[in-house]
RNA sequence: GGACACGUGGCCCAGCUGGAUAAGGCGGUGGCCUCCUAAGCCACAGAUCGCGGGUUCGAAUCCUGCCGUGUCCGCCA
């Protein structure tokens, strides 16, 4: 509790100066109490022990003692605790202003290959990465959300090779499908076009016919020397793949501020010439064939330490390019966050070392583990595959079946609208919800959860403070602080937590600090909510009513700031 | 083989800039709707924090070895 924390610090300061303890080396032993009962903050007494010939146990009583303020003071096991006063506390939480940041912030995220629709484990990154840009957009960093858009190399090379060589019918022999695309995307281009890249996978790997290797990689090596007619025949082919992944995105909330193209980077010389300046470079180095490379081995880097940035014909590579993207993106904001997946964690400390050779900074990354499935990794050959538009699809029905059967007094039209809120963000936060670092495993169960852990837990408690509000139908009148109910002062102290888990859930960029403190919020509020009726016998407790609409606003700020949406009726 | 992650009750997961009896959820058992929406609330049961060493007044947390899982180690993206 970091406004608790700014009362104490210096009477506890002073406390301590007086028995001797100098300096603030203390400061960072001050935390938030491990048992709430405890109070909010506790510091341990263990470490000063030695230096005052005392116990632990009487250096907090000696302190406990010799501490007063605005704040309760007690000691219990060599620890010195403090609680926020219940009066105080309604102060800062029902009235009290806080800073706000406003740094420039540049998140890159999703940046996925435009060449087939998303599946859960692809979604991942652009639901973490939304998340942290409304995070940080709640803690009122100015924001901007890019995708940086691979539109050359490989696959879309393959990609447009099989758009202009591949008809309808040759495209279902190879997969082997009768009928073609059927079913609920048939309409949907990401899932018609990626059919095109999935056959002509298949031929690059089983065909003896070398020509279409060659034919590709023309056109790869056309794309990465700035070739405009190539270029546009790659964005003819991706386009329309992209347009249906970001329909899926905006289904999930998720929308970006600007798009750029790699192939920006080629055309306008920037990597070129950043090539040339690369030679400079101490670590620089030449293979047999004229490929260039840097040896990152002489700043650190551990296991294969050549770093390629030029091929033998003089072409750039995808890390040469993100170089110069990164040096692009230092121009447009002072902070820097990409989402990467795990995989790309080399690749990543390649571009940084070679960006902190040039002085620039080195960006900061999110990095999240993959989604497997319970028979294995992820893979759309295999079938082994869960499309987000289908998830997407399932947990809407889902969500329909529960409030059909609880609300018989809705329009299909309303079940529609609250299920697709419901299955929204049920998906969005159950993916939010675990810490990025961790790999986890889908399961159409844990996916569709909506109780518990869950989105539509934190909503549901938002919507009964909702009903409240339309109940009474006013804006909170006059009123003092009454006396403070058990669930009162739990409710306080969780809401005194929105900024520190906020600011905390940002600075290290970790949505699931966030998200999972919401379910405190939201339980708080449930206990609130059975023990203190804000409407009794048709009269209004303003007291109450002043407390609910105050986690009302709170509640629906950080939903929005985990893209869960606040309804007002479920 | 090397590098980097992860390993916490039957299952999922928080805590890991060292601090008090390891926090939740699912599942299990038992209870709560004449009272602002029961997608809720309450109670009970359930944990050798992967294993072995070390550092420390104190280790789930730091160091080290081992085991297991994942990712990477392309002049691919």
């Amino acid at each position: 509790m970091y406004i608790l924390r700014e009362l104490i610090l210096e009477p506890l300061q002073k406390a301590l100066f007086d028995i001797g303890i100098d300096g603030n080396s203390w400061e960072k032993m001050l935390g938030p109490s491990r048992e709430k009962s405890q109070g909010d903050l506790s510091l341990p007494c263990f470490a000063f022990a030695k230096q005052l010939g005392k116990s632990p146990n009487e250096i907090a009583e000696i302190l406990s003692s010799s501490i007063s303020g605005e704040f309760g003071v007690s000691s219990n096991g060599g620890y010195l605790n403090f609680a926020a006063d219940p009066f105080w506390l309604a102060n800062k939480v029902l009235f009290g202003d806080v800073e706000r940041s406003n740094k420039s912030v540049l998140i890159e995220h999703t940046s996925a290959n435009p060449n087939g629709p998303f599946h859960v484990g692809r979604a991942r990154n652009a639901i973490l990465g939304d998340t942290l840009v409304r995070l940080n957009r709640l803690h009122g960093n100015d924001v901007r959300a890019e995708y940086y858009v691979d539109d050359m190399g490989k696959q879309v090379g393959v990609l447009a090779w099989a758009l202009s060589n591949l008809s309808e019918e040759q495209v279902n022999k190879i997969l082997d499908i009768q009928e073609g695309l059927s079913g609920k995307w048939s309409n949907k281009k990401d899932h018609i076009i990626v059919r095109y890249y999935q056959a002509a996978q298949i031929l690059r790997k089983d065909s003896l016919d070398s020509n279409i290797e060659e034919e590709i990689g023309k056109l790869v090596h056309a794309s990465e020397h700035g070739d405009d007619e190539v270029l546009k025949k790659f964005e003819e082919a991706y386009k329309p793949v992209l347009e249906g992944m970001l329909e899926t995105l905006l289904r999930l909330g998720i929308t970006f501020d600007t798009f750029t193209k790699e192939s920006k980077f080629v055309v306008d010389g920037t990597v070129s010439s950043l090539m040339e300046d690369f030679e400079s470079l101490e670590i620089h180095g030449v293979a047999e064939n004229g490929a260039h490379f840097l040896d990152l081995g002489k700043r650190g880097l551990k296991g294969k330490t050549e770093f390629y940035y030029r091929r033998g014909d003089g072409s750039s590579l995808y890390a040469t390019r993100d170089v110069a993207y990164h040096m692009w993106k230092w121009k447009q904001s002072d902070n820097l966050i990409n989402i990467l997946g795990e995989d790309h964690k080399l690749q990543s400390r390649q571009v940084s070392l070679t960006l902190n050779e040039f002085g620039y900074n080195t960006p900061e990354v999110m990095f999240y583990a993959f989604i497997k499935l319970p028979e294995g990794k992820m893979s759309t050959r295999k079938g082994h595959v869960v499309f987000m538009d289908d998830l997407l699809e399932e947990a809407h029905a889902q969500a329909a079946s529960v409030v059909k059967n609880l609300r018989t007094d809705l329009s299909q039209e309303e079940i529609d609208f609250i299920a697709e809120a419901v299955g929204v963000s049920a998906v969005r936060y159950n993916i939010i919800k675990v810490s990025p670092d961790k790999g986890f495993t889908f399961r159409w169960e844990e996916a569709l959860s909506f109780e518990g852990e869950s989105a539509p837990f934190i909503m549901y408690s938002h919507t009964r403070a909702c009903s409240i509000s339309k109940r009474v139908s006013r804006s909170v009148g006059n009123f003092e602080i009454g006396e403070i109910h058990k669930s009162i002062y739990e409710l306080f102290r969780a809401m005194a937590a929105f900024h520190d888990k906020l600011d905390l859930s940002v600075s290290e960029n970790k949505p699931h600090i966030f998200a999972l403190y919401l379910l405190e919020l939201a339980t708080a509020y449930n206990a609130f909510y059975r023990d203190c009726h804000v409407t009794r016998d048709g009269q209004v407790n303003e007291f109450y009513y002043a407390i609910s609409e105050k986690a009302r606003e709170m509640l629906r700020d950080g939903m929005n700031g985990i893209g869960v949406i606040p309804l007002e009726s479920m």
